[in-house]
DNA sequence: GTCTATAGGAGGATAGAC
DNA sequence: GTCTATCCTCCTATAGAC
């Protein structure tokens, strides 16, 4: 998690989310009690409450974190990759996916668990999620204008395919496993690019 | 949901597993409670249990049907298109996809929600999705056989990649949205075989 | 096959001492 | 900043009448 996510934190409030995260991955949001989150953290579950002002505060904070660093990672990328549109959008894929799968617990509780955020919060964990996904909608349209990206398909429906082909990643992706970020980034752009069949 | 699916069950047990897994999708499984799926039905909470023995048992019972379709739908596609490898794996994804699509409510509660069950229900569901992965990643594994399908990867990983293109779907995907099955089928089935860059 | 009533437990959150 | 004790609500599931 970047220093960025957590600036105005004090180190437990902090501990907390990570903990709480890596919770909610394995168990869901609904299903992670309070009390598991403060064993984990070696509190008593009343504690929690000196820190965090409710159990959907700890999913919120989670959700805007995730966002905002997946967001960055891919915008970094992208400014680093100059002006080619397919290397820019090669850039999105690369930036996106290392950025998800640094802090893969905050990103699979983002996607799966935001929908039991209430009311506005859910509202505005949404409308960052599609600003992001309309930027990365521009970085395809850019492709098309310039005759490196097929006009078969709206840049629309090539962005919900970019998304499809990215976000399932974190239901499978294990640290420990056979595949680093940087692999699993060439796997999923080799594919979304260019296609598995040859020729 | 196909009849097979149903065809040792009462009526009213089928429309309460059609009901649930509405709710099951809007909601989570979690957060979905005995009383709302009670009231969609127009019956009290407790008559539910004169038809399903436990609210686990209703996403259970889903999970299987879920899968259970998009395995058949799938298998009888890629029976009905010969021999060649790339016809093979492009009945897959239309089949695949028309079947999770025409019931997306209960494959996004099977995919979401899974997690939910407990012990052995897990591990059998687990296992029947895993048998269905195998069986898709031996198509992959006939494409680069036969030299239609680029070796560069692993069929294992261009198996991941696969449904990472065709779960995420159910995310998005709306009966009454711009796309039908068959143009979903089509897009997501284009970007994975040949790619979104020209050339 | 549906109802009313209730058991029995767990969950999020708070009060107030230390 | 952490603790013990407790409140209050809501949940799944059952009992037993109709």
């Amino acid at each position: 998690m970047s220093d960025q996510a957590t600036h105005d934190r004090g180190a437990t409030a902090q501990r907390i989310l990570v903990d709480a995260a890596a919770l909610f991955r394995r168990l869901g949001y609904e299903r992670t009690t309070t009390r598991e989150i403060s064993e984990a953290l070696g509190i008593r579950k009343a504690s929690l409450y000196h820190h965090v002002s409710s159990k959907e505060d700890l999913l919120y904070e989670i959700c805007l974190a995730a966002l905002r660093d997946v967001e960055v990672g891919a915008q970094e990328a992208v400014a680093a990759a100059g002006d080619d549109p397919q290397d820019r959008l090669r850039a999105m894929v690369h930036g996106h996916t290392l950025a998800m799968l640094a802090n893969v617990n905050f990103s699979h509780t983002m996607l799966t668990d935001m929908r039991s955020l209430s009311g506005e919060r859910l509202q505005q964990v949404v409308a960052l999620r599609d600003r992001y996904e309309t930027w990365a909608e521009g970085l395809i349209a850019a492709g098309q204008k310039a005759g490196v990206v097929k006009s078969k398909h709206s840049a629309k429906q090539l962005t919900l395919g970019l998304f499809n082909m990215l976000n399932w990643t974190m239901f499978w992706y294990r640290a420990d496993g056979d595949l680093t970020p940087d692999e699993v980034a060439e796997l999923l752009g080799g594919i979304y690019f260019d296609g598995v069949f040859t020729g």
